[in-house]
DNA sequence: TATTGTTATACTCTATAACTATA
DNA sequence: TATAGTTATAGAGTATAACAATA
């Protein structure tokens, strides 16, 4: 018994815990994002797709005979780690890397039927997978979060003042 | 002149683009944290801090005489996981392992004055950071974001009709 | 038995540099 | 020379299982 009050005295719950921390976009946003790509992937694998090898596909069936550097460009990942996705949706047949006639450096991707088809039920699963996480907000909020993260995204290519500075583009000034 | 013809009809630039996918939060939210996280990361960089050091420091700084288990309860990540960030933060003495006397097994973290000092500078860092990236949205809105993806998060202890089954904490029930 | 911290390991996603073959 | 695809490699974050010390 004495114990017990020894261990309520010592265990001193935290009251604070993360408020600091919540007040950055950042932080909020990593926390939503990892619980939602974790149940993305956990409802993926059975079908044998990773949410990349899954926005891969989309991108192929929906923009047909697109190029790696053009797939990469619209899913803002290096074209290098292309590579192994487009390996990833060739090697069971849902996708073909035809020759185009007119450059032989690059390559015409197009899903195959099998790939349309397991597009369609993985849509369905992550459709079922977001209304089952996302219970807490409307229709309308869900779309108000997409147009809020849509604008963050968006300003990336117009910083403030990018106009302002043409050099553009400075990533990585180490000061040191 | 007639190459060039030739290759503006084969370029077809997509119209599409990832229309589709734009429609899931979870998409929107990854390209969202990916801008954001690699901003933080770069910012972060000069101050021998990386987002997961810099939240686990922000939490002891806030928490004070905190477990490591509480730690990662608050952070939502692994137990294992907390050692290696913990180690990161103990070695350039921002932080230090005290010993609990009731309890043998575990340390007691407590940040050091060089610890809120780096603390105190990084969140003015990241606080410029996110006005730098987050232009585009009001102060407002950042709240109303902020609110949004705490409800998403917060969801994931009270799904749907979890009070109804008071077990909780159902995570993994893979159907297999 | 259960819990705390720990180690080892593997997987996903991402970033960079260098290479090849074409243009 | 510039571009498309490729290879290799590294880093950050995360997840799991198993272990020793302690409760």
């Amino acid at each position: 018994m004495a114990l017990r009050v020894v261990k309520e005295a010592e265990q001193e719950v935290p009251v604070i815990g993360d408020r600091n921390l919540r007040g950055f976009v950042g932080y909020s946003l990593k926390r939503a994002y990892h619980l939602i790509q974790a149940d993305a992937m956990r409802v993926l694998d059975p079908l044998g797709l990773r949410i990349s090898t899954y926005s891969a596909l989309a991108v192929i069936c929906d923009n047909p005979d697109l190029r790696q550097s053009q797939l990469a460009e619209i899913l803002s990942i290096e074209r290098s780690n292309t590579v192994v996705i487009i390996d990833a949706l060739e090697q069971p047949g849902l996708i073909a890397r035809h020759r185009v006639p007119n450059d032989r450096r690059s390559y015409a991707l197009r899903a195959t039927p099998q790939g349309r088809r397991l597009h369609k039920e993985a849509t369905r699963v992550l459709e079922a997978h977001e209304n089952r996480l996302l219970t807490a907000l409307s229709a309308e909020e869900r779309q108000l979060m997409i147009d809020l993260l849509r604008r963050i995204d968006g300003s990336a290519f117009s910083e403030q003042g990018a106009a302002d500075h043409p050099e553009g583009g400075h990533r990585h000034e180490r000061p040191d």
